[in-house]
DNA sequence: AACCCGTGGCG
DNA sequence: TCGCCAAGGGT
């Protein structure tokens, strides 16, 4: 199974691998500042998604030294949008250990990688396979989708993981591990697909138990999921001379480490007016939040007053951006 | 171990 | 429309 699972997919991703910015081509060395940045930007995260990031990341810090030099600020602005804003707090104590500590280059292995911030046991092994060659057992959600279905673990996740990753290692060549790793990847995201997976296509099909027996679409089995609640909150659009006031997240916590609108509590007296409100979805709870909008006839030299001609720049999280947007359709329309 | 942490696309 | 899903890690 092991040998045939192998030779089977590496010839599939030889011929329909994607071309990623990220990825080497065949003959090239691959370069483990740019494995570890697409790393931590795909924990969670699109492909699609993170194009856009990991090309405006290299251009600005092309190497790990000028990521570690960077101030936090640009880093956390350039990040906005990404969402899972403890990555980029993480990418950057990361990007400073290496540059720090060890002479600007990643360790070469899963042990040294799995201490540095923002690396655990998947981003570990995928680095060590891909960017240094080593034999690492990888598994994300495609591959856990894909091992469930080609083993038929009736299991249900996330208790079923362990068991996943024993299997796993089982079918993890000696050689190649990276471009194994890559081609599960590669094969979960376009043929062994959450939903209706295009078996004729997969070139694993002649060993899947779960295809054999017709039960493919059933894997993997996942537990029920908590019902999402919701929450209502308040934010303030306060401005002053074309200036809006905003705030620094603390740094823990959701939307950590980010500009904001101040919320729950007004930052000044004034004439609050209602602005409508937003409607925001996270990961474990939904959110309207109402926008309350006035005029200050001073400004407070503590706080931050960001150019609303250019709150585009200001590097807002997406529910910020949204309700900013709301704040200058006010102020337009007063 | 269970919970916290974003966002956008998809059917 | 809305629940599901995504190259998970930290605590």
């Amino acid at each position: 199974m092991s040998v045939d699972a192998s030779i089977a997919l590496l010839s599939w991703y030889a011929v329909d691998k994607r071309q990623l910015p990220w990825r080497a081509e065949p003959g090239e060395t691959p370069d483990p500042y740019r494995i570890w940045l697409s790393e931590i930007m795909l924990q969670q995260t699109t492909v699609a998604a993170v194009r856009p990031y990991f090309d405006k990341f290299t251009s600005r810090w092309p190497s790990v030294e000028a990521l570690a030099a960077a101030e936090d600020s640009e880093i956390m602005a350039a990040w906005a949008g990404l969402g899972y804003y403890a990555r980029a707090r993480n990418l950057v104590a990361c990007a400073r250990r290496v540059a720090g500590e060890h002479g600007g280059r990643f360790p070469d292995n899963e042990a040294e990688l799995r201490k540095l911030p923002g690396i655990g046991r998947y981003t570990a092994a995928a680095i060590a396979a891909i960017a240094f060659g080593r034999r690492a057992v990888v598994v994300d959600a495609n591959v856990e989708r894909v091992v469930s279905r080609l083993f038929a673990v009736d299991a249900p996740l996330p208790g079923a993981r362990e068991r996943l990753y024993a299997l796993t290692e089982t079918i993890t060549p000696e050689t190649q591990s990276g471009d194994f790793a890559q081609a599960m990847m590669d094969l979960g995201s376009a043929i062994c697909t959450p939903r209706a997976p295009d078996c004729g296509r997969c070139p694993l099909a002649p060993l899947c138990a779960a295809r054999a027996a017709g039960t493919q679409a059933i894997y993997p089995v996942k537990a029920a999921k908590a019902p999402k609640p919701r929450r209502d909150g308040v934010a303030y659009w306060l401005e002053h001379d074309g200036h809006v006031r905003l705030v620094r997240r603390p740094a823990k916590g959701l939307l950590g480490g980010m500009l904001a609108l101040p919320t729950d509590d007004a930052p000044a007296e004034a004439a609050w007016r209602e602005a409508g409100s937003v409607d925001h979805v996270f990961t474990h709870f939904a959110l309207t939040m109402r926008l309350l909008c006035a005029e200050s006839d001073r400004r407070d030299p503590d706080g931050i007053w960001w150019p609303i001609a250019r709150i585009g720049e200001a590097g807002l999280p997406t529910l910020f951006a949204r309700l900013a947007a709301r704040g200058s359709e006010w102020r337009n329309a007063a």
